[in-house]
DNA sequence: ACCTGAACACCGTTCAAGT
DNA sequence: ACCTGAACACCGTTCAAGT
């Protein structure tokens, strides 16, 4: 049946020339791999068998480099979140904390799926515990009172990836639906209108508001609410 | 094998008594079943096999009354949406709004990872919409712009599903290790103390304060630090 | 040390066939 | 009309066995 493998080091074919030649299985070639599927595939195709496809090799070999699938996930999520920066110290509390956010929420719009699999796995490698340091040690030096750094914390972090999210969702609607963002908006707003005028007289009033698609504008406006729901919260300081 | 399956009119069986004799499949008893599955096993076991066993049937079975198991999903979500009970008229607008996050994240955790499946789903059925309406409305009426209100709406929806997400995800964790809430807490001070302290001073600093679980004060307090934010962008008005 | 073969216990979905 | 049997194309994971 299947041909048996020989371990050969002399050359066989010239496809795929990005790796080496037959470069031995590790840990970050198949979180690569793994990378490479859901750029392409998305997160549902990401199966340990489609990964080890991909690498040329049986799927029970990923278990002698990797304990299950969950850690390969969390792999996954620690080195998408290596690919953001942290804004530098010397601008004020709400401009870092902005720029945080607009530079996580990119680093999420860079591989598909990717808020939903930051959601699903928690915090734990060095880069995505350098986000939480970096977000404590703005916080705390903005003047936020001890208590209420972790939860300010926790809900800018759930606005980018939440809003992010749902950016995907509509992106993979659309996709499967094989039109663009403008085709959704049209085919919702056709929805609403369609809605019981005195059950749903505010859904159909802003109909064309809610389908929209102005992520750019829309992201901004709730950074800024959410920012002066902190400012509100900060003790008044003398600097 | 299996013995043929007479379709009697006579009882059979005492045992599960809840439901009259062999009540014919629909969908709503679909419906009952999976949220009965979703209680007592959680998000990743309701599977069209699972349920139909429940069910006393096969799976192929339930292709006869659901399209498919993301209908059914839906389904699901519009009937946990169905049982949240919306505020009434008569209070100022920062009240309902706040009444209605207590009431919605009441209804998420009555069902396990009932957030998870809110998420995964977009509202399309009347339970969900009515949600969507009473958001409107409480926030049209309160003169917020007309631009703003549906990005506000789903801000403070975004705010509570992804709250009650994080606790559902925290209580399968503790369900999982065999602990509760307290012992998962000390588990991850414990981790937190151990990072390297010149890298994460902050961290450890709050490690505390971080897995401390005060849901309810940190639920009240980041609905205080949202509705300050929606206050900010409000319209003066006479009113 | 590193990988495969084969198996186990699952999935969602379709469809001809039975009653 | 309503359900089953059987199949198809998948899953994650384990483990003895091969090199």
């Amino acid at each position: 049946m299947a041909r048996r493998r020989i371990h050969r080091p002399s050359e066989e074919r010239d496809e795929g020339r990005e790796e080496p030649l037959h470069t031995p299985l590790d840990r970050s070639r198949i979180v690569n791999a793994a990378l490479a599927v859901l750029q392409a595939e998305g997160l549902e195709r990401i199966s340990m068998r489609n990964i080890a496809e991909h690498l040329g090799v049986k799927a029970a070999a990923l278990y002698y480099h990797v304990k299950d699938k969950e850690q390969l996930l969390h792999l996954l999520a620690e080195k998408i979140g290596s690919e953001t920066e942290l804004p530098g110290e010397e601008l004020p509390w709400r401009e870092r904390l902005s720029q945080w956010a607009f530079g996580f929420r990119g680093t999420l719009h860079r591989y598909r799926d990717a808020a939903a699999i930051m959601g699903a796995t928690i915090a734990a490698g060095p880069s995505r515990l350098d986000h939480i340091e970096f977000l404590f040690r703005t916080l705390s030096e903005a003047g936020f009172r001890d208590e209420h750094v972790p939860w300010l914390a926790a809900m800018l972090k759930n606005y980018v990836t939440g809003f992010a999210d749902e950016e995907a969702r509509l992106a993979d609607r659309a996709r499967r639906e094989e039109t663009n963002a403008d085709g959704l908006a049209d085919a919702y707003a056709g929805k609403f209108r369609a809605l019981a005028p005195d059950r749903y007289p505010h859904m159909i009033r802003l109909a064309s508001r809610t389908t929209a698609v102005e992520w750019e504008r829309e992201f901004r406006f709730g950074l800024d609410v959410l920012l002066d729901g902190f400012e509100a919260k900060r003790p008044v300081r003398s600097d």
